[in-house]
DNA sequence: TGTACATCAGTGAACGCGCGTTCACTGATGTAC
DNA sequence: TGTACATCAGTGAACGCGCGTTCACTGATGTAC
């Protein structure tokens, strides 16, 4: 049953895309390993021989879809962005949004290979928002960097929180109307000043 | 073995206790019934006598600290609230901070019960804080509650997104000064407009 | 108040089950000559 | 290019283990008379 080198390869990365989805989707300790290899079309017994241990893939499995979810957000500018992320169709799809949003709470009980992938996801994603960020003519050194972090807390913030009430809830919906409009008048206003 | 009615009731209260904070630091499925009840001082058997499933003491145990942390925050006002929320203090202290920053991403995949838990503990929060804020004069009718959904949210966010960090990373403290800086003056500027 | 019996909180062994991981095996791919 | 052998991705049974839950049992508490 071996396979070409590069089928091989194809069949690693199905593998980690997989588990990209299913984690974000059911948390780390919702998908089992014979779950995710027949998910992926596979039989258990081959995980091991391309991931070291279930930590191993969770970590990659995170770093590679917090580049992806970065790879998504290159095509937008700052407020493109927010209308994205701030919305009801981002909250009702965890396991295809954003792994800050769906698993940075279980990342935090994790070790810290695995909170590294998640650090320098976010470093990269502040990068890439601050980088289209229209700086003021007087703004201070950093300015940009300031505001993305503060916005991207916010964001990630008005998700997890609206995630976690009920789905008929006018809470969850309220959260995210509320936090949409003022995440965008805090950028707006102070990018006027 | 069998204990006084007062006795019971108040190692049913102790085992909830347990529970919140276990929950907190570990998350829902990173404590055992086992593990649970050790930490009480019982053994696991007993556990089927006051509760009828994990599920129903996860919940229990979700109310339970959501109402106890807003019992604390009775005693803040607004921004004394913010001081202790967003802090190196409370991000290093999952198990007995806020049971929203430690457990709302997995509360988002639980059934409806306990997401209506949260919900509920997000709301009295709201109530509560809300009416300490001070409305500004010329203020919009529930400008108080959109203010403050903004600001939990914003909180919220920022101490998730630095648990996420490694330990020694610098953008874990960085996130945490930014957001307290910024939710402050969110508040500050606005109330003086 | 005192006695006899029912109740039931707590114990600890046992249940079936799914977990992460290991292993002997298969057979097509890759390599050495 | 053709042949012989080594490699190794993928298979599926098996491993020990801890999980949530059940159960027969204990013995002090609660209750009926």
């Amino acid at each position: 049953m071996r396979v070409t080198k590069a089928q091989a390869q194809a069949n690693r990365e199905h593998i980690v895309e997989t588990a990209s989805v299913l984690f974000r989707e059911r948390g780390f300790d919702g998908v089992g390993v014979a779950d995710l290899m027949a998910a992926a079309g596979f039989t258990h017994g081959g995980f091991y021989k391309h991931f070291g241990s279930k930590a191993d893939l969770m970590t990659e499995a995170s770093a590679n879809s917090l580049s992806r979810s970065l790879a998504s957000a290159e095509a937008l500018d700052v407020q493109g962005f927010i209308d994205v992320y701030v919305s009801r169709a981002h909250r009702d799809d965890r396991s295809s949004g954003c792994t800050m949003a769906a698993l940075c709470g279980d990342a935090a009980r994790q070790p810290d290979a695995l909170k590294a992938a998640f650090a320098d996801g976010i470093e990269r994603t502040l990068q890439t928002l601050g980088s289209k960020y229209p700086a003021a003519p007087d703004a201070p050194p950093g300015d940009a960097r300031v505001k993305m972090i503060d916005m991207l807390a916010h964001a990630v913030g008005a998700i997890i929180l609206s995630r976690a009430c009920p789905e008929d809830s006018s809470l969850a919906d309220e959260i995210l109307e509320v936090c949409h409009a003022r995440i965008t008048a805090s950028l707006t206003v102070q990018s006027e000043t």
